[in-house]
DNA sequence: GTCTATAGAGTGATAGAC
DNA sequence: GTCTATCACTCTATAGAC
């Protein structure tokens, strides 16, 4: 993208791997949360021994942090089909029934999320500042829900809000625990039933 | 209760011992997960050292079983006041909202709920059925709330049910994150939204 | 860019004294 | 019952060769 043709050769393959040891540790973050995974697993995987990987990322909370970052880079550019209210859930519901087909980053956020409950743990920030903003804005969604004439009667946007957030953190548990769990279908029946 | 008197001296106080590394560990697993928290940790905690631990729980799997088998026993003698329908679903909103003056036990199973979903985690068969369980007794309530004309037309038990248990779930995790989360409240008004 | 080798600390568990 | 000492292993991270 930034460079081609035949003569970039070095610079190009470094950020393969880098983009490799990304996709590497994403997976196995989410299978054996961050403690668990070890950077000499997650290099292995990729054809690398650990100071290898310390090369492109010279410390593992910081390659968590890359981690992260990319997912909500991917995140932002996919969901950035700015949609609103009631499209906006139903979108939604599509992302929950995608995210059937990739257990790996449903595993990252359920796994992280719970192991980053402690405060000291090095995505604690960056959890806390996510599920703030992540409330906000399905709140907001539910906000014009209710402007559309679409919710019914009595429904509290921000109590709504804070249901979808927990519906779907409480679900991916499920879903982990046991795959015949359909998620899009119970995310779907709560919407139905806050619809007027 | 098994023996009293004055001379019991040594396996009374093996008891409390044994006692108090339960109630040490649940919190210590809670706050850092099974793999985060060491037995030393743990142990210096109780006053001990690690060795003196594993005189009595003789492996770390083994105190992880000990303390999930004590809170399901304490959780059957108070959540045993078999209630049902609308009564017991009531009930839960109680406990969710007593359930925010004791931290340690809210982390336990959110954070281990997390962790044990990688299949060759020491409680992985515990939360499988734990699961499977729960969602089995709620889904129950439902179907008594809807026998009993309580229920809002067209809800589905079996739905209703796996929400009910994901909604708990997530909203420990959005309430270790941030404790201003009112969990009892967000809960009442589901509760609420499922009702004639 | 990737390796071997190693430092330095932490882990669960065991042996044996008291 | 609880200790000290230690084993065998794993972890993150660094030094330095190629």
């Amino acid at each position: 993208m930034v460079e081609k043709g035949a003569l970039m050769g070095e610079s190009e393959r470094g950020a393969a791997t880098r983009e490799h040891i990304l996709a590497t540790a994403t997976a196995m973050f989410g299978e054996a949360g961050y403690r668990g995974a070890s950077l000499r697993d997650i290099a292995a995987r990729c054809g690398l021994t650990h100071p290898g990987l310390l090369y492109h990322f010279p410390t593992k909370a910081g390659l968590l942090e890359a981690v992260l970052q990319r997912r909500d880079q991917d995140d932002t550019e996919r969901a950035g089909t700015n949609e609103r209210g009631l499209a906006a859930l139903n979108a939604l519901v599509g992302v929950a029934r995608k995210n059937s087909g990739t257990r790996g980053l449903v595993e990252l956020f359920a796994t992280l999320s719970a192991e980053a409950t402690a405060p000291d743990h090095p995505a604690h920030a960056y959890f806390v500042a996510r599920y703030e903003r992540v409330v906000r804005e399905i709140t907001e969604h539910f906000v014009e829900l209710v402007e559309d004439g679409e919710a019914r009667p009595g429904l509290d946007p921000q109590a709504a809000g804070r249901q979808w957030v927990a519906l779907m953190d409480g679900l991916q548990i499920q879903w982990l625990l046991n795959p015949e769990t359909d998620m899009a279908a119970v995310l779907k029946a709560h919407l139905d039933a806050q619809l007027a």
